[in-house]
DNA sequence: TTGTGATGTCGTCAAGAAAA
DNA sequence: TTTTCTTGACGACATCACAA
């Protein structure tokens, strides 16, 4: 599986054990076909750890057996494979199979596992309240709080105090940032590493510098985005000190109501004719290049097109990075749970087995 | 105290999968 | 076909443990 090192996880419970250990493939003075075993099984359930289940069942080479437990029937198909293993062969397994096998998708994967199996397995599912929260702290903060991605973090005003400049910045969806850097400092960083804990939010107040930087500026000045320093002196008013005198400020509001800006150097305002084609939602600016003829400037446009979607794309991305994150974790704990029960079924099996294997030998003994 | 390596988290981009 | 979703890969940064 891609992104699991290589590794094909088995989840397919099977009943199989070839460690050196074990008793059936070490044990050969043991008769190794088993016709027909009549045994009790004290299981545990998969989907219910750590709680054992007294399983009566008949196995027999290639017959099923009925596991009850807590409430719930499992049929389990099992078959000897030739070295007195009893390996589980229900067709369940290959579905399982052929789902880890794919490019994982985590929700998928255990969603798809845990109807299959038990209502144990906990569902992924989406993080209503988490989504909920987030628009909530969108709708509450004053809408000159905020920033977007690519700048982002840069969150940046007195809720009480609106700009008298009314500089047109900075909407979009909050950028949260780190705790220990808001103590710290006033700057907020920009490019690639814009926050990380979603709990909190820059607060700038009168008096503070906030700078704007990217990691590469050369690389965003080319693409026609600048690097913003705004000075809060503390008579309220901002200044966009790194701009150039003439730089245009494009902002529009994405589909979910979140807004982005983007600069126009002083330069290149002439080659941009801005509309609203009534085709775009309210709100948003639709700029469109004119007189473009050289191939460099061509590319300029297609790199400023690029850049424009990916910064729309980019906060999107981060949550979904983080949905992503938090579900990859839960499906690797799951997997552990499932391991851990896997190799207590197995053991109890196979003990189990050793005791059949020997009642076995003592009665054709007897007989 | 300072430097360093290991480890973990996060944001971002790109590519493929899935949905519309 | 286009758009959206999902996730691997990468780099940046924070934190911790440890040695000098």
């Amino acid at each position: 599986m891609p992104g699991f090192g290589g590794k094909q996880l088995e989840m397919d419970g099977s009943i199989d054990d070839k460690s050196e250990d074990s008793p059936s493939s070490s044990g050969s003075s043991q008769p190794q076909n088993l016709s027909t075993v009549v045994h009790t099984i004290t299981a545990v359930p998969t989907a219910i750890p750590n709680q054992p289940v007294q399983v009566q069942s008949v196995i027999q080479p290639t017959q099923q057996s009925v596991i009850q437990a807590a409430g719930q029937i499992q049929t389990v198909q099992v078959e000897e494979d030739g070295e007195g293993h009893l390996v589980r062969t229900d067709p369940d397994i290959e579905k399982r199979r052929e789902i880890l096998s794919r490019r994982p998708s985590y929700r998928k994967i255990l969603n798809e596992l845990s109807s299959a199996e038990a209502p144990g397995i906990a569902k992924i599912e989406e993080d209503k309240e988490e989504e909920a929260a987030i628009t909530s702290i969108q709708t509450t903060i004053p809408s000159y709080v905020q920033t977007s991605g690519q700048y982002g973090g840069y969150c940046i005003k007195e809720p009480t105090e609106p700009p008298s400049h009314q500089l047109p910045i900075i909407y979009g969806p909050p950028v949260p940032l780190p705790p220990a850097r808001m103590q710290d400092s006033s700057k907020v960083r920009g490019i690639g590493d814009a926050s990380q804990d979603s709990s909190s939010y820059k607060k700038v107040t009168a008096g503070q510098t906030i700078q704007i930087a990217a990691a590469n500026q050369n690389e965003l000045t080319t693409q026609g985005l600048q690097t913003i320093t705004m000075t809060n002196a503390g008579q309220g008013a901002v200044t966009a000190a790194a701009m150039p005198a003439g730089t245009t400020i494009v902002q529009y509001t994405q589909g979910d109501g979140s807004q982005q800006f983007v600069t126009v150097p002083a330069g290149e305002v002439q080659a941009y004719q801005i509309r609203a084609p009534s085709s775009l939602p309210a709100g948003v600016v639709m700029a469109t290049p004119t007189g473009i003829t050289s191939p460099q400037q061509l590319a300029e446009e297609s790199a400023r097109k690029r850049e424009l979607r990916l910064m729309k794309n980019r906060y999107k991305n981060r949550e979904a990075a983080r949905e992503c994150r938090r579900r990859k974790k839960e499906y690797v704990k799951c997997l552990e749970t499932r391991v851990a029960v896997l190799e207590q079924q197995n053991k109890t099996l196979i003990e189990e087995l050793k005791s059949l294997k020997e009642l076995y030998c003592h009665k054709a003994e007897t007989e």
